[in-house]
DNA sequence: CGCAGGATCCGCT
DNA sequence: GCGGATCCTGCGA
């Protein structure tokens, strides 16, 4: 049974968080059992001066409520029809977050495969933002919940140790926010969304 | 109250 | 590789 993270562990610059996150365990535990994987790619998003962010420029709405709040919670949101998950940073006061893009299925993969229905791939279960949260069901439900206490949290993983740095990926319309090398992940990786 | 657009995915070519 | 699905959020009137 994995053990939860301290909750200091979040209490990081973001672009640190970022990176500290590759190789972290997500887990989600439910009726069913647990589901989890490492995670191998992530995305910061630095509200005040990120045009990409939902919170730039400080907009406080119900939706970004959560990134004004401590660090360590988890910022869900809907994109079409899909959630995208993200860890909440920055501190009180500083609308940051890292947007989990995907990770490498560890326990529950038949549960995974259940969920995302058609995907016969195990590569093609979680290298997504909007397909790993399917894969382990993650809904709006947990806007705001707490990633250092059960049922989803973050664990220890394995140490990455050959990690890559590039501009993100999707938010082509934003200016020069777009260019930032706020992406990371774990090079070779074959769960990594692209590249 | 209506409209424009988005941190995506999937199927088909 | 490309285009459509599909629906919520934010903003302006």
């Amino acid at each position: 049974m994995q053990q939860p993270l301290n909750e200091s562990f979040f209490q990081q610059p973001t672009l640190e968080l970022a990176r500290s996150l590759l190789g972290m365990l997500l887990v989600n535990e439910n009726e069913e059992g647990a589901a989890s994987g490492w995670i191998v790619e992530t995305e910061a998003y630095l509200g005040p001066i990120d045009r990409a962010a939902h919170s730039f420029n400080n907009r406080r709405t119900r939706r970004t409520e959560v990134m004004f709040g401590p660090a360590g919670r988890a910022y869900t949101h809907l994109i079409h029809t899909h959630c995208l998950l993200n860890v909440v940073s920055g501190g009180i006061g500083h609308p940051e977050s890292v947007l989990i893009r995907a990770i490498e299925p560890c326990a529950g993969i038949e549960w995974m495969y259940r969920r995302r229905g058609s995907v016969k791939k195990e590569q093609e279960l979680t290298n997504g933002p909007g397909k790993l949260t399917k894969a382990l069901g993650i809904g709006m439900e947990f806007y705001g919940a707490s990633l250092f206490e059960r049922p989803l949290f973050i664990a220890a993983g394995k140490k990455v140790t050959s990690v890559a740095v590039g501009p993100r990926i999707g938010i082509d319309n934003t200016g020069e926010a777009k260019d930032y090398p706020y992406r990371f992940w774990h090079e070779g990786n074959p769960f990594v969304s692209k590249g």
